[in-house]
DNA sequence: TTGAAATCCGAGTTATATGCTAGGAATTCA
DNA sequence: TGAATTCCTAGCATATAACTCGGATTTCAA
């Protein structure tokens, strides 16, 4: 498995969250109920998220939090990586790395730089957006394939 | 990080092997040697890699290993996923995963099959053959560096 | 023929990461 | 004023990762 619970968890909430954007904030107990989690554990991970600056929070009775920017500005891959770390398949491809200390060419690290390029490739090109694009078009076709059964 | 040492030391030691194609067999403790690597962990690796036919082994002493097939009929993708198992970003996207049971359209799951395919993609289209490729190319390159100091 | 060099096998061990939970402080609205 | 909320730190149980160990088996070569 490529990612632990943080991003996968961190992607539901930060998609319940643009499914409200625009309409006020949400409450943490709200998104752990719709999406079947739990609001503890979620209470973790958001942090990192608004310490990250993709969220905003109101504290206090009817507080809550929403997106700090539009759905289309917020890329799955700074979610991802604000709750994961970089994406990287092996150490040595980190920017902070210093380089290999094997003497002989280091092929494998060739492998990785394709691995995370393709990876990073693919969630920075998808946005918050993208997703209730995706939502808006499966939920027509389930409508239409609905009433394909009626006729 | 996305692969352990696994599918890392993995790739590494049959990529040894690869170099060493064609003349003979090569003992764990040369490849161990030669990467820097523990022998008695890779005496672990090696056993599934062997099981899953990728390599042959002959027992006594002069023996080892050799690829059970030529370095362009061996990909990556086969390597890391015999020692690390599929490489899903979120067990919904397995083959043979039952179908998500969320009441809504679950649209992440959109996103884990992108990355998987991408990741898929990549691994699955490199043969230890370009690696070998791509160490000649390498090799060249620097000697070409040298010759410059020089002039 | 014997011993060294190797593969094979299963179990055990240690450290780290994962996936949470608990308790309570601070804030804000009704 | 109290209920609802965010915020913060710590702890904990389990699983996984990354090895190690002991020994059995096989085979070549001196």
């Amino acid at each position: 498995m490529i990612l632990s619970t943080k991003g996968r968890y961190g992607l539901k909430m930060m998609y319940e969250l643009a499914l409200k954007y625009g309409s006020g904030t949400m409450s943490l107990k709200e998104i752990a109920h719709k999406q079947q989690l739990s609001e503890t554990y979620l209470e973790q991970l958001i942090a990192h998220v608004r310490k990250a600056g993709l969220v905003t929070s109101i504290r206090g009775a009817q507080g809550g939090y929403e997106l700090s920017r539009k759905p289309g500005e917020i890329t799955v891959g700074e979610i991802i990586r604000t709750l994961e770390g970089p994406l990287a398949p092996s150490e040595c491809v980190l920017e902070d790395e210093p380089e290999c200390t094997r003497a002989e060419y280091c092929v494998t690290r060739l492998i990785w730089e394709k691995i995370m390029d393709s990876i990073n490739n693919v969630i920075d090109s998808i946005t918050l957006q993208d997703m209730l694009n995706d939502y808006h078009k499966m939920k027509k076709n389930r409508e239409g394939e609905k009433n394909d059964e009626h006729s």
